[in-house]
DNA sequence: TTGTAAGCGTTATCAA
DNA sequence: TTGATAACGCTTACAA
């Protein structure tokens, strides 16, 4: 209730008797510039007049902010985070849960189509950037000048200059293709977002046609349905492929959303999951297994990866760059198994 | 490519051949303080420069830090933010879009059990905070020393400092009721988070128990079932019910993500929605409508609130405290009637 | 209308 | 081991 002033370095050296070298010494934990009592002194005053530092100061005075950007894809109109997306959420759980342990904080945002992130890069004095999608190159330009270490989730941008904290996409569409050939199906269509280079789904769709090839499969373009990462797509897919191609007895979606937008669009239609049609997405998302009936999907630990990257963007700010090798604990794609797949029986 | 240096006020008032202060004062849009041609100048420089302004300086120097801290809950377990509740996540979106839109950014972090956000709020400078959820008193108490405006969301806190951002959930749990009432069902079932006094949850009780004793059917306790918003309780909740309870033909969930558990629980149970089990969620999160059958329950414009939260947070610190009222177009409440509830058939 | 200069709270350099 | 003191980039009296 008290009116509340701002204590300053200055007030915790009068009331330790010692100088503010002092002081900001034992706050950065430069123990052996100062004397064992000096120290005890300092914290002490601290301690008493519950002195809480001005990041503000400390960034201008040229060390650190203690600040990391977080950015976020935004929906096709520009006019909101993509945290819409659960896939998006669990990843800023991790990471913020990371960041807070180490006295971190997160400034979360989208950034504006065509607009650069340098600008908030630099007017924050960012410590750091963690960045969720892909973007044109410009944007990575921008990040690079900045000279501030980045981690980079679900791209595949090849840069040595940028971490990345990637999961072998290839691998989870070639798991999830192989899934549905296991049960005796065939015609399998892909249901997914645009197909951009050094995107995840790119990466996807390769193992899609890799455990086609691989089973002798006849890749057909026409079962490929490429759109938006979003619900509706997938609804809308869906109506695509129970109106006009009978034969497809499974969709693989390269992600849980457009996965449950199969589902939909598929009971609309009269069909039946998995009776009729098969169907595997990618994510795990928490709705996953909320969903009727639970979707068979990739799993990827989602908030791990979050932390991860959080981790290793820290490792990299705190000591200095060193490239790190994924967590292969956190890393490794496994098959959530639900009710969305049947075996087709022979006809 | 170029290595970037920062370049300062000093730089551009060099460029532009005025004062530093002239450069500040049309930064900041003190015009009239200095001629249209020494604008044009500073202007010209700024562009030319490509000046970005140090918001850590600027902060430093006692004026605004254009960063706004916004809070949300935690799991449980104290490690994660809730933004695994879409709700949470669709407010954040609300919230960031509006900031971004006037150039602010939103720090967003979780505050960990027992602490106050006293610390943050004074490290960062904030110029304001949203919080959602509800806390101890002393964090309250904490925020009013700071001396910034505040907007709550989901409190009921009673407090002419901090304005809020509230729907009627009072209301809310009427209509839900009144839907089950309405449709024939006597024997409702509440599932629901712990009623805390000042939530939400107390008030969505309050008016489920109003539809009961309005349409004079008996409050029974016994069909509340009260502990924590989330799927699994909802799963466990439905469990019970189906097992020692069944007389109850309908069950008003608080929140859709327990709706969501328990239209599993019902299903693992055998029971199937609506035919044996009506079920009416609360808050209309996008899986409402995604999930099997789609869920019926109460719309609220969570991104519109997130937007009006942040758009009043603005207000009051650009024009000073000013207690708006809610806009109503975005508070109202009404019934999304989906698929999960049943006229029960006269017996 | 313009410019000079004194802070703002830190950190870091350099003598002592 | 200490303590003045000069930055850091910006805003804002106050003078000119």
């Amino acid at each position: 209730m008290t009116p509340l002033k701002r204590i300053t370095i200055r007030d915790v050296s009068e009331r330790a008797g010692v100088s503010t070298a002092a002081v900001s010494y034992v706050l950065n934990g430069r123990e052996g510039k100062v004397s064992q009592e000096t120290a005890s002194k300092v914290r002490r005053a601290v301690e008493e007049l519950n002195y809480i530092p001005d990041f503000s100061a400390r960034s201008l005075a040229g060390t650190r902010s203690k600040l990391i950007g977080v950015v976020i894809p935004q929906t096709e109109d520009q006019k909101q985070l993509l945290l819409q997306n659960p896939f998006y959420s669990e990843l800023v759980c991790g990471i913020e849960a990371r960041l807070r342990q180490s006295g971190y904080h997160m400034i979360l945002s989208g950034v504006d189509k065509g607009e650069g992130y340098l600008d908030t890069s630099m007017q924050r004095n960012l410590d750091g950037a963690i960045i969720m999608g892909i973007y044109q190159e410009s944007f990575y330009d921008d990040l690079k000048r900045v000279k501030v270490p980045i981690v980079l989730i679900d791209s595949y941008v090849n840069d040595s200059y940028f971490q990345t904290v990637s999961i072998d996409d290839e691998a989870g569409g070639y798991m999830a293709t192989k899934l549905l050939i296991d049960n005796g199906h065939t015609n399998i269509a892909l249901v997914t977002g645009l197909i951009r280079k050094d995107g995840v789904v790119e990466k996807r769709f390769l193992g899609y046609k890799r455990a086609l090839k691989e089973a002798g499969l006849f890749y057909n373009s026409d079962y490929v349905f490429e759109h938006s990462v979003s619900y509706e797509y997938g609804q809308e897919a869906a109506a695509a492929i129970a109106a006009g191609h009978p034969e497809i007895t499974a969709v693989f979606a390269s992600s849980d959303l457009v996965a449950l937008g199969v589902l939909r669009g598929l009971s609309d239609a009269g069909k039946r999951v998995p009776d009729d049609v098969s169907v595997v997405g990618f994510d795990d998302i928490p709705v996953a297994r909320m969903c009727n009936p639970p979707l068979t999907t990739v799993r990827q630990n989602i908030v791990a990866r979050g932390e991860m990257a959080a981790g290793r963007l820290l490792k990299a700010i705190e000591e200095g760059e060193e490239a790190l090798a994924d967590d292969p604990s956190v890393t490794r794609l496994e098959m959530a198994i639900r009710q969305t797949v049947q075996r087709l029986s022979p006809s």
